[in-house]
DNA sequence: TCCCAGCGTGAGAATGATTGTCAAAACCGA
DNA sequence: TCGGTTTTGACAATCATTCTCACGCTGGGA
Protein backbone atom coordinates (compact mmCIF):
# COMPACT_ATOMS: atom_id res chain seq x y z
CA UNK A 1 0.00 0.00 0.00
CA UNK A 2 2.96 2.26 1.18
CA UNK A 3 5.55 2.03 -1.85
CA UNK A 4 2.96 2.36 -4.78
CA UNK A 5 5.43 2.42 -7.49
CA UNK A 6 7.77 -0.56 -6.14
CA UNK A 7 9.07 -2.51 -9.09
CA UNK A 8 6.50 -4.75 -9.77
CA UNK A 9 6.34 -8.71 -9.17
CA UNK A 10 7.11 -11.11 -12.21
CA UNK A 11 4.17 -10.84 -14.06
CA UNK A 12 2.19 -13.89 -13.73
CA UNK A 13 2.25 -16.89 -15.99
CA UNK A 14 -0.86 -16.89 -17.77
CA UNK A 15 -3.29 -20.23 -17.64
CA UNK A 16 -7.05 -21.51 -18.08
CA UNK A 17 -8.24 -20.53 -14.82
CA UNK A 18 -7.18 -16.99 -15.01
CA UNK A 19 -8.59 -16.77 -18.39
CA UNK A 20 -11.78 -18.10 -17.06
CA UNK A 21 -11.82 -15.37 -14.26
CA UNK A 22 -10.99 -12.38 -16.85
CA UNK A 23 -13.71 -13.27 -19.07
CA UNK A 24 -16.28 -13.62 -16.30
CA UNK A 25 -15.21 -10.40 -14.93
CA UNK A 26 -14.93 -8.74 -18.18
CA UNK A 27 -19.01 -9.43 -18.44
CA UNK A 28 -19.86 -8.32 -14.99
CA UNK A 29 -21.16 -5.00 -14.56
CA UNK A 30 -22.02 -4.83 -10.55
CA UNK A 31 -19.74 -5.70 -7.83
CA UNK A 32 -18.94 -9.73 -6.66
CA UNK A 33 -17.79 -11.55 -4.02
CA UNK A 34 -15.04 -13.72 -4.23
CA UNK A 35 -17.63 -16.30 -3.02
CA UNK A 36 -19.92 -15.98 -5.89
CA UNK A 37 -17.64 -15.49 -8.36
CA UNK A 38 -16.27 -19.07 -7.51
CA UNK A 39 -20.02 -20.45 -7.08
CA UNK A 40 -21.05 -18.87 -11.00
CA UNK A 41 -17.88 -20.09 -12.05
CA UNK A 42 -18.70 -23.79 -11.05
CA UNK A 43 -22.28 -23.19 -12.29
CA UNK A 44 -20.81 -22.08 -15.58
CA UNK A 45 -18.50 -25.36 -16.08
CA UNK A 46 -15.53 -24.18 -15.44
CA UNK A 47 -13.18 -26.35 -13.04
CA UNK A 48 -11.62 -23.29 -10.81
CA UNK A 49 -10.23 -23.70 -7.02
CA UNK A 50 -12.07 -21.58 -4.09
CA UNK A 51 -8.26 -20.39 -3.14
CA UNK A 52 -7.52 -19.88 -7.06
CA UNK A 53 -10.12 -17.20 -7.16
CA UNK A 54 -9.07 -15.34 -4.43
CA UNK A 55 -5.52 -15.06 -5.47
CA UNK A 56 -6.04 -14.09 -8.58
CA UNK A 57 -8.59 -11.25 -8.00
CA UNK A 58 -6.18 -10.08 -5.02
CA UNK A 59 -3.18 -10.04 -7.74
CA UNK A 60 -5.57 -8.01 -10.15
CA UNK A 61 -6.27 -5.59 -7.51
CA UNK A 62 -2.61 -5.28 -6.58
CA UNK A 63 -2.23 -4.92 -10.35
CA UNK A 64 -4.92 -1.82 -10.20
CA UNK A 65 -7.08 -3.70 -12.84
CA UNK A 66 -9.61 -4.83 -10.19
CA UNK A 67 -11.45 -2.72 -7.87
CA UNK A 68 -12.14 -3.68 -4.62
CA UNK A 69 -15.28 -2.91 -2.18
CA UNK A 70 -16.19 -3.61 1.25
CA UNK A 71 -20.29 -4.37 2.55
CA UNK A 72 -21.74 -3.61 5.47
CA UNK A 73 -20.95 -6.75 6.78
CA UNK A 74 -17.47 -6.70 5.72
CA UNK A 75 -17.48 -8.96 2.39
CA UNK A 76 -14.90 -7.86 -0.22
CA UNK A 77 -16.45 -7.25 -3.45
CA UNK A 78 -14.53 -7.27 -6.64
CA UNK A 79 -15.41 -5.52 -10.03
CA UNK A 80 -13.24 -4.67 -13.47
CA UNK A 81 -12.16 -1.33 -13.64
CA UNK A 82 -10.51 1.09 -15.84
CA UNK A 83 -7.27 1.59 -13.76
CA UNK A 84 -6.83 5.37 -13.70
CA UNK A 85 -8.46 7.18 -10.32
CA UNK A 86 -12.18 6.62 -9.91
CA UNK A 87 -15.27 6.31 -7.33
CA UNK A 88 -18.34 4.08 -7.91
CA UNK A 89 -21.74 5.02 -7.47
CA UNK A 90 -23.48 1.34 -6.51
CA UNK A 91 -27.24 0.19 -6.37
CA UNK A 92 -27.76 -1.46 -2.99
CA UNK A 93 -30.08 -3.23 -4.27
CA UNK A 94 -29.18 -5.05 -7.55
CA UNK A 95 -25.07 -4.03 -7.11
CA UNK A 96 -25.06 -2.60 -10.44
CA UNK A 97 -22.10 -0.04 -10.99
CA UNK A 98 -21.27 3.49 -12.03
CA UNK A 99 -17.53 4.79 -12.38
CA UNK A 100 -17.94 8.43 -11.49
CA UNK A 101 -15.21 10.95 -11.35
CA UNK A 102 -14.48 14.20 -9.07
CA UNK A 103 -11.66 16.31 -9.18
CA UNK A 104 -13.09 18.39 -6.88
CA UNK A 105 -13.46 15.74 -4.38
CA UNK A 106 -9.45 14.80 -4.90
CA UNK A 107 -9.11 18.18 -4.30
CA UNK A 108 -11.11 18.56 -1.48
CA UNK A 109 -9.11 15.56 0.55
CA UNK A 110 -5.69 15.95 -0.49
CA UNK A 111 -6.72 19.96 1.10
CA UNK A 112 -7.98 18.43 4.08
CA UNK A 113 -5.52 16.00 4.61
CA UNK A 114 -2.68 18.88 4.45
CA UNK A 115 -4.51 20.93 6.85
CA UNK A 116 -4.05 18.75 9.50
CA UNK A 117 -0.52 17.39 8.42
CA UNK A 118 -1.12 13.98 7.08
CA UNK A 119 1.07 12.96 4.34
CA UNK A 120 0.96 9.73 2.49
CA UNK A 121 -2.85 10.68 1.46
CA UNK A 122 -5.32 8.19 0.28
CA UNK A 123 -8.83 8.53 0.54
CA UNK A 124 -12.36 6.02 -0.35
CA UNK A 125 -15.24 7.67 -1.42
CA UNK A 126 -18.59 5.15 -2.82
CA UNK A 127 -21.90 6.54 -3.13
CA UNK A 128 -24.80 4.06 -2.47
CA UNK A 129 -28.65 4.22 -3.51
CA UNK A 130 -30.64 3.02 -5.25
CA UNK A 131 -30.98 2.54 -9.36
CA UNK A 132 -34.02 3.78 -11.33
CA UNK A 133 -34.81 0.20 -12.44
CA UNK A 134 -34.66 -1.23 -9.01
CA UNK A 135 -36.33 1.76 -7.32
CA UNK A 136 -39.48 1.13 -10.17
CA UNK A 137 -39.18 -2.72 -9.34
CA UNK A 138 -39.80 -1.79 -5.85
CA UNK A 139 -42.88 1.34 -6.56
CA UNK A 140 -44.37 -1.64 -8.97
CA UNK A 141 -44.23 -5.09 -7.07
CA UNK B 1 -29.90 1.20 6.69
CA UNK B 2 -33.09 1.63 4.61
CA UNK B 3 -35.40 2.44 7.01
CA UNK B 4 -33.47 5.25 8.84
CA UNK B 5 -36.34 7.18 10.81
CA UNK B 6 -37.82 3.98 12.22
CA UNK B 7 -39.13 4.00 15.68
CA UNK B 8 -36.56 3.50 18.22
CA UNK B 9 -36.32 0.31 20.05
CA UNK B 10 -36.73 0.31 23.69
CA UNK B 11 -34.21 1.69 25.19
CA UNK B 12 -31.15 -0.65 26.26
CA UNK B 13 -31.31 -1.33 30.05
CA UNK B 14 -28.12 0.15 32.11
CA UNK B 15 -25.77 -1.80 33.26
CA UNK B 16 -22.20 -2.11 34.62
CA UNK B 17 -20.97 -3.31 31.86
CA UNK B 18 -22.09 -0.79 29.54
CA UNK B 19 -20.99 2.01 31.38
CA UNK B 20 -17.20 0.53 31.50
CA UNK B 21 -17.53 0.24 27.76
CA UNK B 22 -19.03 4.01 27.13
CA UNK B 23 -16.38 5.36 29.35
CA UNK B 24 -13.49 3.79 27.40
CA UNK B 25 -15.11 4.79 24.07
CA UNK B 26 -14.86 8.08 25.33
CA UNK B 27 -11.65 7.87 26.60
CA UNK B 28 -10.70 6.76 23.06
CA UNK B 29 -9.25 8.85 20.25
CA UNK B 30 -8.88 6.60 18.01
CA UNK B 31 -10.95 4.15 15.84
CA UNK B 32 -10.67 1.02 17.64
CA UNK B 33 -11.72 -2.48 16.73
CA UNK B 34 -14.18 -4.37 19.20
CA UNK B 35 -11.55 -7.36 19.54
CA UNK B 36 -9.27 -4.66 21.23
CA UNK B 37 -11.49 -3.39 22.83
CA UNK B 38 -12.55 -6.24 24.82
CA UNK B 39 -8.58 -6.66 25.47
CA UNK B 40 -8.64 -3.31 27.08
CA UNK B 41 -11.54 -3.66 29.26
CA UNK B 42 -10.23 -6.73 30.37
CA UNK B 43 -6.94 -5.28 30.84
CA UNK B 44 -8.17 -2.82 32.83
CA UNK B 45 -9.75 -5.19 35.54
CA UNK B 46 -13.01 -5.01 33.59
CA UNK B 47 -15.58 -8.01 33.83
CA UNK B 48 -16.70 -8.23 30.36
CA UNK B 49 -17.71 -10.57 27.39
CA UNK B 50 -16.75 -10.30 24.14
CA UNK B 51 -20.38 -10.44 22.67
CA UNK B 52 -21.35 -8.19 25.43
CA UNK B 53 -18.46 -5.81 23.52
CA UNK B 54 -20.27 -6.77 20.47
CA UNK B 55 -24.18 -6.03 21.32
CA UNK B 56 -23.36 -3.38 23.01
CA UNK B 57 -20.86 -1.32 20.25
CA UNK B 58 -23.57 -2.35 17.68
CA UNK B 59 -26.58 -0.48 19.38
CA UNK B 60 -24.64 2.53 19.74
CA UNK B 61 -23.73 2.47 15.95
CA UNK B 62 -27.24 1.85 15.49
CA UNK B 63 -28.29 4.76 18.12
CA UNK B 64 -25.62 7.06 15.83
CA UNK B 65 -23.22 7.61 18.84
CA UNK B 66 -20.70 5.78 17.66
CA UNK B 67 -18.88 5.68 14.09
CA UNK B 68 -17.88 1.98 12.32
CA UNK B 69 -14.94 2.03 9.97
CA UNK B 70 -14.08 -0.74 8.01
CA UNK B 71 -9.88 -1.58 7.65
CA UNK B 72 -8.27 -3.01 4.69
CA UNK B 73 -8.60 -6.55 6.46
CA UNK B 74 -12.34 -5.82 6.60
CA UNK B 75 -12.12 -5.82 10.39
CA UNK B 76 -14.71 -3.10 11.70
CA UNK B 77 -13.43 -0.49 14.27
CA UNK B 78 -15.39 1.62 16.33
CA UNK B 79 -15.11 5.50 18.09
CA UNK B 80 -17.40 7.34 19.50
CA UNK B 81 -18.52 10.53 17.53
CA UNK B 82 -20.54 13.65 17.48
CA UNK B 83 -24.37 12.52 15.92
CA UNK B 84 -24.10 14.63 12.80
CA UNK B 85 -23.01 14.08 9.54
CA UNK B 86 -19.52 14.52 9.43
CA UNK B 87 -16.09 12.06 7.65
CA UNK B 88 -12.92 11.01 9.25
CA UNK B 89 -9.08 11.52 8.33
CA UNK B 90 -7.19 8.88 10.08
CA UNK B 91 -3.91 8.29 10.63
CA UNK B 92 -2.72 4.57 8.77
CA UNK B 93 -0.33 3.94 12.02
CA UNK B 94 -1.77 4.99 14.80
CA UNK B 95 -5.23 5.64 14.44
CA UNK B 96 -5.70 9.01 15.42
CA UNK B 97 -8.29 10.79 14.20
CA UNK B 98 -9.63 14.04 13.34
CA UNK B 99 -13.51 14.43 12.20
CA UNK B 100 -14.07 16.47 8.85
CA UNK B 101 -16.73 18.03 7.23
CA UNK B 102 -17.31 19.04 3.62
CA UNK B 103 -20.42 20.33 2.50
CA UNK B 104 -19.15 20.68 -1.22
CA UNK B 105 -18.69 17.03 -0.90
CA UNK B 106 -22.10 16.61 0.51
CA UNK B 107 -23.96 18.28 -2.54
CA UNK B 108 -21.19 16.39 -5.03
CA UNK B 109 -22.58 13.16 -4.25
CA UNK B 110 -26.22 13.93 -4.00
CA UNK B 111 -25.47 15.44 -7.38
CA UNK B 112 -23.71 12.53 -8.98
CA UNK B 113 -26.08 10.34 -7.31
CA UNK B 114 -29.31 12.28 -9.01
CA UNK B 115 -27.68 12.45 -12.51
CA UNK B 116 -28.05 8.67 -12.68
CA UNK B 117 -31.22 8.24 -11.45
CA UNK B 118 -30.30 7.24 -7.76
CA UNK B 119 -32.30 7.57 -5.01
CA UNK B 120 -32.01 6.80 -1.50
CA UNK B 121 -28.71 8.09 -1.40
CA UNK B 122 -25.71 7.53 1.13
CA UNK B 123 -22.22 7.71 0.99
CA UNK B 124 -19.03 6.59 2.66
CA UNK B 125 -16.07 9.01 2.83
CA UNK B 126 -13.13 8.16 4.83
CA UNK B 127 -9.55 9.52 4.20
CA UNK B 128 -6.76 8.26 5.07
CA UNK B 129 -2.52 9.04 6.43
CA UNK B 130 0.17 9.54 8.10
CA UNK B 131 -0.44 12.07 11.10
CA UNK B 132 2.64 14.73 11.46
CA UNK B 133 3.82 12.26 14.64
CA UNK B 134 4.16 9.25 12.98
CA UNK B 135 5.97 10.91 10.25
CA UNK B 136 8.37 12.22 12.47
CA UNK B 137 9.09 8.95 14.62
CA UNK B 138 9.41 6.94 11.54
CA UNK B 139 11.57 9.74 9.94
CA UNK B 140 13.85 9.97 13.21
CA UNK B 141 13.74 5.93 13.67
C1' DT C 1 -39.88 -7.68 51.90
C1' DC C 2 -40.34 -11.73 48.82
C1' DC C 3 -41.17 -13.54 44.28
C1' DC C 4 -41.49 -13.69 39.44
C1' DA C 5 -40.99 -12.29 34.67
C1' DG C 6 -37.75 -10.40 31.47
C1' DC C 7 -33.83 -8.46 29.82
C1' DG C 8 -28.83 -8.55 29.72
C1' DT C 9 -24.66 -11.44 30.21
C1' DG C 10 -21.04 -14.42 28.92
C1' DA C 11 -18.71 -18.89 28.01
C1' DG C 12 -18.46 -21.59 24.47
C1' DA C 13 -20.17 -23.40 20.05
C1' DA C 14 -21.25 -22.25 15.33
C1' DT C 15 -20.66 -19.67 11.15
C1' DG C 16 -18.43 -18.07 7.26
C1' DA C 17 -15.04 -15.48 4.77
C1' DT C 18 -10.32 -15.53 4.01
C1' DT C 19 -5.70 -17.48 4.22
C1' DG C 20 -2.21 -21.18 4.70
C1' DT C 21 -0.37 -25.85 3.32
C1' DC C 22 1.73 -28.75 0.23
C1' DA C 23 1.69 -32.38 -3.16
C1' DA C 24 0.33 -32.77 -7.89
C1' DA C 25 -0.33 -30.50 -12.43
C1' DA C 26 0.70 -27.02 -15.82
C1' DC C 27 4.01 -24.02 -18.08
C1' DC C 28 7.84 -22.64 -20.70
C1' DG C 29 12.28 -22.21 -22.21
C1' DA C 30 16.26 -25.02 -23.51
C1' DT D 1 10.89 -33.88 -24.72
C1' DC D 2 13.00 -32.55 -20.05
C1' DG D 3 13.46 -30.09 -15.78
C1' DG D 4 13.09 -26.27 -12.92
C1' DT D 5 9.63 -23.05 -11.56
C1' DT D 6 4.98 -21.44 -10.94
C1' DT D 7 0.22 -22.27 -10.23
C1' DT D 8 -3.41 -24.93 -8.72
C1' DG D 9 -6.80 -26.99 -5.57
C1' DA D 10 -8.55 -29.92 -1.87
C1' DC D 11 -8.42 -29.35 2.75
C1' DA D 12 -7.04 -27.54 7.14
C1' DA D 13 -6.35 -23.50 9.89
C1' DT D 14 -7.50 -18.62 11.21
C1' DC D 15 -10.15 -15.34 13.01
C1' DA D 16 -13.78 -11.93 13.43
C1' DT D 17 -18.44 -12.06 14.26
C1' DT D 18 -22.81 -14.19 15.55
C1' DC D 19 -25.58 -17.56 17.87
C1' DT D 20 -27.12 -20.31 22.01
C1' DC D 21 -28.97 -20.71 26.14
C1' DA D 22 -28.49 -21.28 31.06
C1' DC D 23 -27.86 -17.99 34.70
C1' DG D 24 -27.88 -13.44 37.18
C1' DC D 25 -29.80 -9.10 38.07
C1' DT D 26 -33.53 -5.79 38.45
C1' DG D 27 -37.92 -3.70 39.08
C1' DG D 28 -42.59 -3.95 40.09
C1' DG D 29 -46.43 -6.17 42.17
C1' DA D 30 -48.25 -9.15 45.96
ZN1 LIG E 1 -30.39 -1.63 -9.02
ZN1 LIG F 1 -10.65 9.88 -5.43
ZN1 LIG G 1 -0.31 8.77 13.62
ZN1 LIG H 1 -20.91 13.03 3.99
Amino acid sequence: MTDRGASARPARRPTRQQQAITDLLERSEEFVSAQTFHARLRAAGERVGLATVYRTLQSMVEAGTVDVLRGDDGEAAYRACSTDHHHHLVCRSCAKTVEVEGPAVERWTDAVAAEHGFTQVTHTVEIFGTCAECAASTRTR
